[in-house]
RNA sequence: UGGGGCGUCGCCAAGAGGUAAGGCAGCGGAUUUUGAUUCCGCCAUUCCCAGGUUCGAAUCCUGGCGCCCCAG
């Protein structure tokens, strides 16, 4: 039997595809595509939160005019479509995890919670429901079907939109019925098709920002959802001085520069979140500098187990900067990522995420979240203790 | 109430007769599909105050005020 264009062994025409739509291009396209190429196409979208007046805020995903969007597309393109309430699951899965992590003094990256959850557990459930053959998404990644058999996860084309970061997360068997479409496309190419095809969304804005905090201020979320976080505490500097006061550890993450409110020297950048303590550390950018990482909660994509010896990868720390030259291994501690020339603004609750060679087409190896382990994240040493006996 | 020093943007700090550098912080914007980073722009008609000398002073003079240090 022959292979479809999703590679799966059913003519077109009797191939069930869920897609799930935001209301943005991307899925739009996606929907459009997999019509034109003769899918039985069911398009999904979820109501994950309700923002009422700040709904019609471009740039946020899912909520009401999103809907919308995704339910004219898809009475556009002559599809079902079904919107899907899941508010109180991704407010359990996505938002409150969100609110504890940073309550931890962490700096949590909620699409992949929600990839992982909502969406490639949830929904692609619900799609098997439907008894649909698979569930295509409007991520820019490439999925290829693995010569020993499963599938892979890889770099898309165009590495500018390359989302495989926020996606390091999704398990094998996820893998298996998840479709990528965009994979060789480039985003210019989408929206060219978009407005080919009519799309009554084709100029909308690209979405940004955490998308259930419209606003951008995500600390007054976390202050409303941990209200035992919104404390105060000092500012203090790596060599024991206190430099200032802050409202409150949630709001600062590693690397940041911005909003310290003290003057020195030098700009000053959060090298430690010590919400314990509720405690600020900061100092010179040179304390930014990290070369091994450990990870908690790692997801394996490779064929191979890592061998004893380590394995040479590509890792990143963040999702708008190359992978960079790293070891991995298992020792331990777990799994550790040494990156060979060091990263800056590593923090607890973001995502390590492995590679497999460069460029577009590399291969997703996996990834975890970074651990929050400030002994091993410290490249320069500090005093044991503070000099707060020398304070007034 | 003897001697010395100092008082320039929120902080640090150049300037020393020719019409207020810079850094930090702050604000605004660009970039960014998480948080950050980065980048760009803005930010003292005024130099503790009051007089005076000069074509012209933050820079010189006088008098205040306020700090700091050393002595007492």
């Amino acid at each position: 039997m022959m292979l479809n264009g999703l590679d799966i062994a059913k003519p077109a025409g009797k191939t069930r595809v869920v897609v799930a739509m935001s209301g943005g291009i991307d899925s739009s396209v996606v929907a459009a595509l997999m019509v034109r190429a003769g899918y039985e196409v069911i398009g999904i979208t979820l109501q994950l939160y309700d923002h009422g007046a700040a709904s019609h805020r471009t740039g946020s995903c899912c909520a009401g005019r999103d809907i919308q969007d995704a339910r004219n597309v898809a009475q556009q393109l002559g599809i079902p479509h079904y919107v899907l309430d899941y508010e109180s699951r991704f407010r359990e899965d996505v938002i409150e995890s969100f609110a504890d992590s940073y309550a931890r003094g962490e700096t949590p990256i909620p699409c992949v919670e929600c990839n992982r959850t909502v969406k490639f557990r949830d929904l692609l459930a619900f799609s098997e429901e439907l008894d649909a053959d698979c569930l295509a998404t409007g991520h820019y990644v490439e999925s290829r079907a693995l010569p020993g058999g499963g599938r892979g996860l890889f770099r898309p084309v165009d590495l500018d939109r390359d989302q495989s970061y926020f996606l390091f997360a999704t398990t094998k068997p996820q893998l298996a019925r998840l479709r990528f479409p965009l994979a060789g496309m480039t985003k210019p190419e989408t929206r060219a098709i978009a407005r080919e095809i009519g799309l009554s969304n084709a100029d909308k804005a690209d979405s940004q920002d955490i998308c259930f905090v419209p606003s951008g201020n995500y600390a007054e979320l976390v202050r409303k959802l941990k209200p035992e976080a919104d404390r105060p505490g000092a500012i203090r500097h790596l060599d024991g001085r206190v430099l200032g006061q802050h409202e409150g550890t949630f709001r600062y993450t590693i690397g940041q520069r911005r909003g310290l409110g003290v003057a020195a020297r030098e700009p000053l950048y959060v090298i430690r979140v010590d919400a314990e303590r509720s405690e600020v550390i900061v100092g010179p950018r040179e304390a930014l500098a990290v070369r091994e990482i450990l990870l908690r909660d790692v997801n394996w994509l490779g064929d191979a187990p890592i061998p004893p010896e380590g394995l040479a990868i590509q890792a990143r720390v963040r999702s708008t900067r190359a992978p960079r030259p790293a070891l991995l291994r298992q020792d331990a501690r777990g799994i550790v990522v040494e990156i060979v020339d060091g990263e800056e603004g590593v923090a607890p609750g973001q995502a390590c995420v492995f590679y497999a060679g460069e460029g577009a087409g590399a291969r997703v190896l996996g990834g975890g979240t970074i651990m929050r382990q400030p002994e091993t994240l410290r490249a320069l040493p500090v005093p044991a203790e503070p000099a707060v006996s020398a304070l007034p």
